[in-house]
DNA sequence: TAGATTGTTAATCGATTAACAATC
DNA sequence: TAGATTGTTAATCGATTAACAATC
């Protein structure tokens, strides 16, 4: 049980183990097996015991996992254990949808703060369905120095391709360690900065090439 | 070169060369190697060769890749050389968000219907920026004859997640090929259909394991 | 006890990289 | 010609699967 050395791809599995693990813990799910979560998130039985032993013993020989319990490491080995604040950069349409969007803070990660570069969105409150959300769009250019201010370290970039690899380097400078990209373009940065993409046109092209006709 | 034996994990990189190289073609650049794409990408340049040499020859020695001819080819091998109708399911925030996004048509993806259960939904028009998109909202029970009658084989799923595996499963019978998920939630298909999965939070928790503190 | 299911080992399978002849 | 870069082969590396003793 070497945790440094885990595999990336090992890791990327994780959340999907935890998100299923939520959802049957929803349904007032207490206990299930490797063959079991494996058909929900369609990976192989041996592969999730696998993967699970990377990070310790979570099961018992003939009744399997008491869900709770995994939930519990799960989160404590994704360190999401604790809420996250989180930035948004880019205010835009997407950016905006996003900061809207409910879904984050249900899983632990708050939008704290969002910056635009355009001047006449500056100071513009932030709506969260109807309401203020708190935040006001912030000037790009105090973007360094308010982050460091802060404990964020995790952004989600909403900026058009053609500015997200200068935003980046920016958001570098400030200290942040991973990075949501959701601008359609591979971003170059140093090797302790994480990078996710989400690139919608990227998934539906991957798809259509097994589509016929 | 045999093009039904192509791993899954070579044609899910295939879309990411494309980005770069449309770029780099945008930028008036018509040249590029292996080498520096694979820069780009963050890929190594003896992968980029490789996963071209499944569908043909695409370089010359000594010069590399010309940037049109391998974006035509490669637009040609992904079957988005032409565009795509897709329809989305669930006209939440996430699904308005979708449907005003401009990025997609862009890129050969056209918002061709739009689906929700919202009697209360049902029938009002979508606005795209601020002018009407000319789409209107449908309901969901007639789905299955709506999409029978068109060409429509790639939806994405912007229902809830409680909602998703029932709505899954009547995409299917429609005939949806390939399933865009933004839903949080692992679905279960026949083996022909194609699903993606967007969940942000995932890519978050992801990034969160490695992040100290 | 009998049945179920874990954690782990060894075997298999597949993907990535290194190297280089071919050639532009 | 000399330098650059491809496409491809063989070697390496890593991930997945099958199988099973341990044990709840």
């Amino acid at each position: 049980m070497n945790l440094d050395n885990v595999p990336d791809i090992i890791v990327s599995r994780l959340p999907v183990y935890l998100r299923a693990l939520e959802r049957m813990y929803d349904h007032a799910i207490m206990t299930t097996s490797s063959q079991e979560l494996g058909e929900k998130v369609g990976i192989s039985a041996a592969q999730i015991r696998k993967d699970l032993s990377q990070f310790g013993e979570f099961g018992k020989q003939g009744t399997g996992y008491h869900i709770p319990f995994l939930i519990e490491h799960l989160r404590r080995i994704l360190h999401v254990d604790h809420p996250w604040n989180v930035v948004i950069v880019g205010m835009g349409e997407l950016g905006h949808a996003i900061a809207r969007y409910q879904g984050f803070s249900v899983r632990g990660f708050r939008v704290a703060m969002c910056f635009d570069s355009d001047p006449t969105k500056i100071g513009r409150p932030v709506f969260n369905d109807l309401k203020m959300s708190g935040l006001s769009i912030q000037d790009e250019k105090n973007l360094v120095e308010a982050l460091r201010g802060s404990n964020i370290k995790m952004a989600m970039l909403c900026v058009p391709a053609s500015a997200a690899q200068a935003v980046t380097d920016v958001l570098v400078e400030a200290g942040i360690k991973g990075i949501l990209n959701y601008a359609p373009v591979n971003l170059v940065t140093p090797r302790d900065i994480r990078v996710q993409y989400i690139d919608p046109t990227v998934g539906l092209q991957r798809m259509a090439y097994y589509i016929k006709e």
